[in-house]
DNA sequence: CGTTTAATTGAAAACCGTCAAAGTGCGTGG
DNA sequence: CCACGCACTTTGACGGTTTTCAATTAAACG
């Protein structure tokens, strides 16, 4: 992207393993090169809510240039490598890396938005398919995707973890999805029926973006 | 606070009135004096989301600092009195603005991410209860609010549309909390019980606040 | 291969939504 | 000042979606 690439630490992290822990200092933020992670949050009764996921070419998490500090915590779905970009240089020369993070940022905040929709008004199926589809959309933006077909790491319990259900209801929504073709997950295997790659637009991270604005950036001198 | 208050535009808006649509350029953000307005969206079968309540002291809304349009549309739940306060300006000169609007901005997210949790994780009683403390406390650290009692001037659609539930089931559960002694909103009063007055910390945006990194902050020079 | 983890299925129950009707409060105008 | 209209609140009965509990099957992993 347009964070310069020169000097930048190589880190790996395995299945299950914890980017960040609530509250750690962050001196860095991490791009993504491969393997997915995600935020989470645990409830008293000890379910858990994965508010964030991340997929390559991701800045986990964009809003530490800001907060300095890990809010929630962030683990590793799959076995990942990550580049590190000390927040020390782009505090002492802000320049188009900052632009980067805070349109990456923003990104982030309309995603949450869609996604407080969804819960909040939107049925467990059109969750489910929504979820796959802004995945596909996601990875397909980034990386080489087949159109119609993609891998997805994720177990249905976490699926459930993002989607605010249970594992089990998920596994019969999927079931569902399935017989009507609109969307076929079977394994680790994403695949989009041929009348249904086009729709459920979100209502704000959807539109193409125009991150900052045209004039007079205030980010970048 | 702390963004300039010389040569500040008044503006008042009526009940209903829209703040912003869909799209819209923004060039001022408003920082609100007197009344509450909210961010929603309507999805396909006509039902309202609300993704955003704000109240007096907060900026409406801080992202269109970065994004120069509204993604969504802002309109006011009662009659309303805001300052403009002009991006050109902020563009021109950063300063300690600019990170007024980021820290608020950053509250924002992490506020987000609590009701995606509460959304996805919580029954109706617990996500009326906890929406309720919440304003209270938002209400309590702005302004002069007596430690138990606040005005709260939220339709029960309003809540519900807020918090993923209908009107009938907010009445329910609302008579509920009365019963049980906990939290009582009768009219637009909102009194908070003996007991019930500390509890349900949120996840993020609960914490005492340090917004930005306190050495080299990359926003201010 | 055996062991663990994940997926699948069924039956029953809980939670919340829908529909419908009646009650309450409040402002406007006569 | 009272009557009316309108918006909001409250209540009941019923239905649907999703959860819970439990058991079985399938897949992944050493």
């Amino acid at each position: 992207m347009t964070i310069e690439t020169s000097n930048l630490h190589i880190r790996h992290f395995s299945k299950h393993e914890h980017l960040a822990r609530v509250g750690d200092p962050q001196r860095v933020v991490y791009k993504i090169q491969e393997g997915w992670a995600c935020r989470y949050s645990i409830v008293p009764d000890g379910r858990r809510q994965i508010t964030a996921v991340y997929l390559p070419g991701d800045f986990c998490e964009p809003q530490w240039l800001l907060a300095g500090k890990a809010q929630l915590p962030i683990i590793a779905i799959t076995p990942m490598t990550v580049t590190e970009i000390p927040l020390e240089n782009i505090y002492a020369q802000p320049g188009k890396a900052v632009q980067d993070l805070l349109g990456a940022m923003l990104k982030a905040f309309n995603r949450q938005t869609d996604w407080i929709v969804s819960l909040g008004r939107k049925s467990a199926k059109a969750r489910v398919q929504e979820f796959l589809l802004e995945l596909h959309r996601r990875l397909h933006a980034s990386d080489a995707v087949s159109v119609h077909r993609c891998t997805i790491p994720l177990t249905q319990q976490d699926m459930a973890d993002v989607l605010g259900l249970t594992a089990v209801h998920v596994n019969r929504v999927l079931k569902d999805l399935r017989k009507s073709g609109a969307i076929s997950l079977r394994g680790k295997t994403l695949s989009l029926g041929h009348n249904e790659r086009v729709q459920t637009e979100p209502a704000t991270s959807g539109a193409p973006h125009m991150l900052i604005r045209p004039a007079r950036e205030p980010m970048l001198a």
